[in-house]
DNA sequence: TTCTTTCATTGACATAGGTCAATTTTTACA
DNA sequence: TGTAAAAATTGACCTATGTCAATGAAAGAA
């Protein structure tokens, strides 16, 4: 009950409501490397992501994973394929251990748009997955896998001190050895240099910025 | 005025609203081959494509033109880009003549998402764009060049009679050659074969379905 | 119908990025 | 601190798809 009430897309119903929506749903903890869903299985619950770090991919037909995006806690997972009454457009699983709300969709389906606090979330929620969306197309579609790095490194470069090349690889769905040759090519060309502890330092951003845009 | 009143998106709003949206936006008409806006414009107006077919791309590193998505009427056009205040992440031109709504979006936005009749018609435009975004990233990234073609054959066969393979080819972001390369794959596969006026007669939709699925 | 232009097909070749294997470097644990 | 395991680097090669050019086929104009 307490959780539901700390869910911005809730934080503002009644209580009735609230007492409501605790009926339908229940928390489960996964650990790490759990599968919440797969690609293609039928929704019937409405997640909601509370703890933990959950990483949204996509299977290509060698049998690789296409990384889409890692949601943090609190928000609504893949309520695209709810709403819509298809299959999961892809897997989601646990990168650390978590806890998820799962809420019985077609029980709370009926009014659960009447409510205008909640339709203005979950407009919120939607276009914040669209812009992801976008972002997936620009980034795997437009951009050269050059490109894909400089805007990491420009985006993200501080994760270069927490994550081995190949955890940024799969980020960037590129292999290892894609990721050390660029990055090699960039040292060379003086754009970047790598400090102690794997951290890069950029050196020439404005050439960085100039290869992706 | 009577256009605003059929537009879904406004239609269950009363007399008072609409002629106050009357007041903030205006109708414009577009000849073929013109240009919405540009990839990275930033978005003044709000579009609702009221007339004709509407293409949308975005523009690799090389100067091609990835195709996302054909708009028909009566829709929402980018307004991803108006919610959220970023600049347009792709660029639509008119494939015929046409006609838009302008709404000055500034105006509008204040009580924009309070009446629950436009969230719901907001909701269900963004679920449709998520939806199309899923499956752009599921036929760009995804799938190989065969597998799109199988995907299409099956999906828009009737196309292959309206269209030349160059504009197929361009819808499916291929080369007319590994078009061609690939039908003719197919039909010595004797999954399809090519009747008349360029019509594509699929033989063995099994063993097609099997390629992308 | 004939001519011209556009479109489709085909072959030869180019290229980005993946794959595989060998080697070196780093990390972590005993 | 020494050693085993993991990660990074590097070279050689592969593959899907694009590019370019030549030719043939279809479609529209005269």
């Amino acid at each position: 009950m307490h959780r539901i009430k700390q869910i911005p897309l809730f934080s503002n119903l009644s209580f009735s409501y609230i007492d409501k929506l605790q009926k339908i749903s229940t928390v489960k903890s996964f650990n790490k490397d759990e599968i919440l869903f797969y690609e293609g299985d039928s929704p019937i619950y409405m997640h909601i992501l509370l703890e933990g770090s959950l990483r949204l991919y996509k299977t290509n037909s060698k049998g690789n994973q296409i990384f889409l995006h890692q949601f943090k806690p609190v928000c609504l997972v893949a309520e695209l394929a709810n709403f819509e009454g298809i299959s999961y457009p892809a897997t989601a699983q646990f990168l650390t251990k978590g806890e998820v709300l799962k809420i019985d969709y077609k029980k709370l389906e009926n009014d659960f748009f009447k409510n205008p606090e909640i339709s203005l979330q979950i407009i919120r929620s939607l276009t914040n997955k669209l812009k992801i969306m976008s972002d997936v197309v620009t980034n795997e579609v437009i951009l050269t896998s050059e490109a894909k790095i400089a805007k990491f490194i420009i985006e993200n470069s501080e994760l270069f001190g927490k994550l081995k090349n190949t955890q940024i690889a799969s980020i960037l769905n590129l292999t290892p050895e894609t990721l050390s040759r660029t990055l090699t090519k960039f040292k060379n060309m003086g754009i970047i240099l790598e400090s102690d502890r794997h951290k890069i330092v950029v050196i020439n951003e404005k050439e960085l910025l100039k290869l992706y845009t």
